[in-house]
DNA sequence: GCAAATATATACCAATCGGTATATTTAATA
DNA sequence: TATTAAATATACCGATTGGTATATATTTGC
């Protein structure tokens, strides 16, 4: 790894907490010098404009969180686990310990659905990859009798996103982890009826 | 209604969804001036500076959107019945016929959470009202015998919250009403569950 | 309709915005 | 170790940021 690729992974570790919590906007170049060190030159040298450090950010950022859930996921067996791997993630990185300002792909949706077409584009495959990788899982139940052929993958891996990420805005607004507990326990009953 | 609170409302109601769209950090002066038409000068005559606009316009934002459920709420006879009023209330303020640029508490809630203590004050208090507000229907759908007397009316509440909220943000990102339609419809299943 | 009060526009402010040309330093290579 | 190439720092750019003092319209009450 050249000086360059370093120093550039350096600043894309050191600003991609900030982008999840300030956004595209509310980061500035200051915030990204302040928080790196480095002069405004040092930046520009190894970025072309804010725009690419802030997706270097969100794929840093995004890579981070379904790296640690594919890993948890592949300690699980059954289908089921697999999908009860999200909550406890989430649990995790919703206190700061693994992605602070919350989860990146919520928080860049909402910054960028109306503001900032590339970052769209990239949580927008983000959410589509994710939705496919549950509906896959589902499928994969439903081959092994685990799931009810009834159900409709597509439909669960929609619902379990939109409880995680709604659950996820809630929690972290009225910083209340019993409010967490309780969305989850409502996912969890949600797949374990899914048999 | 003097001439300084008939334009206090116009510039309110001018500047709303532009911050629902772009958020407290993305939305310039520039951008007020332009919307209204008017200057500077008028906009801080009406107003100290752009904090109280940006509050004043989620209040808009947020009583616009909680009229018109409350409007349609009284429509329904049974609880079951106005806890389903979300789903189409929803429904119809996603396409941007009610709120431009979706809905201003799950926008404002990541917007403002990490970064605007005051606004993040106000939506706070929106989401802890909204759920007392479900707890409170699901408690008399429990004294009415629609409601089965094992549920937790604070579980039901956030769960229905977050839902909504969670499926607004997949389906204002993907651009796919059948989303948002597959997600409702796990959510009319767990509010009909709850007999 | 006239005066006082109010509301809006103009012109400006320092600070910060994202970005760049160039000088200087640091790292790689021969 | 000397030379070259790459990386970082300095100093600057015009534009825009949020905000204000003051002048000019426009209402309002008499």
């Amino acid at each position: 790894m050249t000086k360059a690729e370093k120093t550039r992974k350096f600043i894309v570790e050191k600003t991609a907490p900030i982008f999840n919590m300030k956004g595209y906007a509310g980061t500035s170049l200051n915030d990204i010098t302040a928080a790196t060190g480095l002069t405004k030159g040092s930046i520009y040298g190894n970025f072309a404009n804010k725009d690419e450090v802030a997706l270097a950010a969100f794929d840093y950022n995004l890579k981070n969180v379904s790296s640690r859930i594919e890993a948890e996921m592949n300690r699980q067996a059954s289908i089921k686990d697999k999908l009860l791997v999200y909550i406890d993630i989430y649990q995790k990185f919703m206190d700061g310990s693994v992605s602070e300002g919350g989860c990146p792909v919520l928080n860049t949706a909402i910054d960028a659905d109306d503001t900032h077409p590339e970052l769209r584009g990239r949580v927008l495959k983000a959410v589509l990859d994710w939705k496919n990788k549950i509906a896959k899982l589902v499928e994969a139940g439903i081959a092994k009798k685990e799931i009810n052929i009834v159900h409709n993958p597509e439909q669960i891996a929609l619902t379990i996103i939109a409880m995680v990420e709604g659950g996820i805005m809630i929690s972290r607004l009225t910083a209340k982890p019993a409010h967490w507990n309780l969305i989850m326990d409502s996912l969890k009953k949600y797949i374990n009826s899914l048999s």
